[in-house]
Order: C-alpha cells, then sequence, then structure tokens
RNA sequence: CAUGCACUAGCA
C-alpha cells in the first residue's frame, strides 16, 4: 500500500487526477493515508462536492478520518462558504482531539473567515497554546482572516504581535495580506516597506505570486506609473 | 506514503 500510496501522490503532484482516481480505484487495500490523499487532491483542484462524496465512501468502508483529512474537509467547506458542515467538523474534531492540531486549527480559522465569522476565527486563535505559536500558517491565516474581514488594524496588531514572539518570520502569504492591508487603508509609504523587505528576501521570479498585492497597492493609492512598473516586472513576456 | 495559510485576469 505504501507503494501504491507513493505512485498516487506523485499522480496528484504531476495534477495527473484522472490517472490517480483510476490507480485509486484499483488499488488493492487503501488506508487513511490513501484516502486523505485523493481527498486533499480534490479539494485543491476545487472539486469539493467530490471531496465529500469521497469522505462518505470512506466511512462506509469503516476508516476514521484523521487531522490529515479533516483539514482537506475544512477547506472544502471553506471552499463551498457552508458554515453548517464546517461547525460540524469543527465540533467532530473536538472530540476527536484532532482539534489540537495545527493544520486543523488553520483549517478552522480559514473557514470561518471564509464565511464571514470572524469572531470564531478569533476565538480559535485565542485557544492556541504557547507552543503552537510557532506555527506560521496559523498566523498567516488569522491575520488574512482579519483582513480580508476588514479589520486591518487587528491585521496589523497581529502581525507585530508575531514579530515580537521572535518564534517566526514572515513568509509570502504574510507578506501578501500586508500588502492588501496597507492597499485598503491606503498606506502606500508602509507598503513599500513591506515591498523592501520582500525585495531583499525574494528574487522577483520567487516573489511573484506578490506581484498581484503589489500591482493593488500601487493601483490602488493612484500611482499607476508604479503600478504599470510592477506589472511589467513580474510579467515580463506579456 | 497524505493535511492546513496569501495572491490567482476582464465584465457583472
Amino acid at each position: 500500500t505504501f507503494t501504491y500510496n507513493s505512485l498516487l501522490s506523485s499522480y496528484i503532484k504531476q495534477g495527473k487526477l484522472e490517472d490517480a482516481h483510476h490507480l485509486f480505484d484499483k488499488m488493492p487495500e487503501r488506508n487513511t493515508v490513501s484516502w486523505s490523499s485523493i481527498i486533499s487532491a480534490n479539494t485543491r483542484s476545487g472539486n469539493f462536492f467530490h471531496a465529500f462524496d469521497m469522505f462518505e465512501e470512506m466511512m462506509e468502508e469503516g476508516l476514521i478520518p484523521n487531522e490529515y483529512t479533516l483539514g482537506s474537509l475544512l477547506k472544502a467547506s471553506s471552499g463551498l462558504g457552508d458554515i453548517w458542515v464546517g461547525k460540524q467538523l469543527h465540533g467532530w474534531s473536538i472530540r476527536t482531539g484532532f482539534a489540537s492540531h495545527a493544520g486543523v486549527r488553520t483549517s478552522l480559522i480559514t473557514m470561518y473567515s471564509n464565511c464571514k465569522f470572524l469572531d470564531d476565527a478569533m476565538r480559535i486563535f485565542c485557544d492556541v497554546p504557547p507552543h503552537l505559536q510557532e506555527d506560521i500558517p496559523t498566523w498567516n491565516s488569522i491575520i488574512a482572516a482579519n483582513v480580508s474581514n476588514g479589520d486591518c488594524s487587528e491585521g496589523f496588531q497581529l502581525f507585530s504581535d508575531m514579530l515580537c514572539t521572535g518564534l517566526v518570520r514572515p513568509t509570502k502569504p504574510t507578506y501578501a495580506s500586508m500588502l492588501n492591508a496597507y492597499a485598503s487603508v491606503g498606506a502606500i509609504e508602509y507598503g513599500r516597506i513591506i515591498h523592501g523587505k520582500i525585495r531583499q528576501r525574494w528574487t522577483v521570479q520567487q516573489g511573484a505570486t506578490m506581484g498581484n498585492s503589489l500591482v493593488k497597492l500601487y493601483a490602488k493609492c493612484g500611482n499607476l506609473k508604479d503600478a504599470n512598473r510592477m506589472f511589467e516586472m513580474v510579467f515580463p513576456k506579456n
């Protein structure tokens, strides 16, 4: 089964979902890892309903989801904006103890955030025990949650709290959220500082996924010349 | 052997 799972995950990495499903169907044995792989592949590609279908089939085979499966299922409910399913999963993860895993927490925060329940997202974040404060996706998710739900000042506060712990370094998603926040409050000069930090750490190529946020920042703040310059740097061929 | 975080065109 390990061998089959490895092959399965390599299909998924190559984006060959058809082949992955085909292999999955004819595997002699499927364990929780196999199911988690195929379910996460479906949520990542936006097939949320299919992910839940597979989840049902998994249960029918008598297998119990674990923290990996749960993360993907929460992401699927988040993608559907289905707060009801999300809450069911939340309840179940508390009862089983999986809620204590960093990945599950992050998914819960994102799920509540996408469903516009910022308060619930914050409640989850506040329960994070100290030893999980070094998990950067957890910070990123709660910062993004506040920024995208309109509470930028809380986003700035959290960012600074994060730096104060000294436990984690910002990553690309962290900076992207900060750029979005500065864009939405029109603080272009602070945005430039972030831009500088990004340039210190990544090449234009490596930082390409933050290009959109940079274009947005400069465009929003009326500096079309810089926005155009960013656009050309990030998408040189177009 | 598998999970979770930002960005991801235009119009509306």
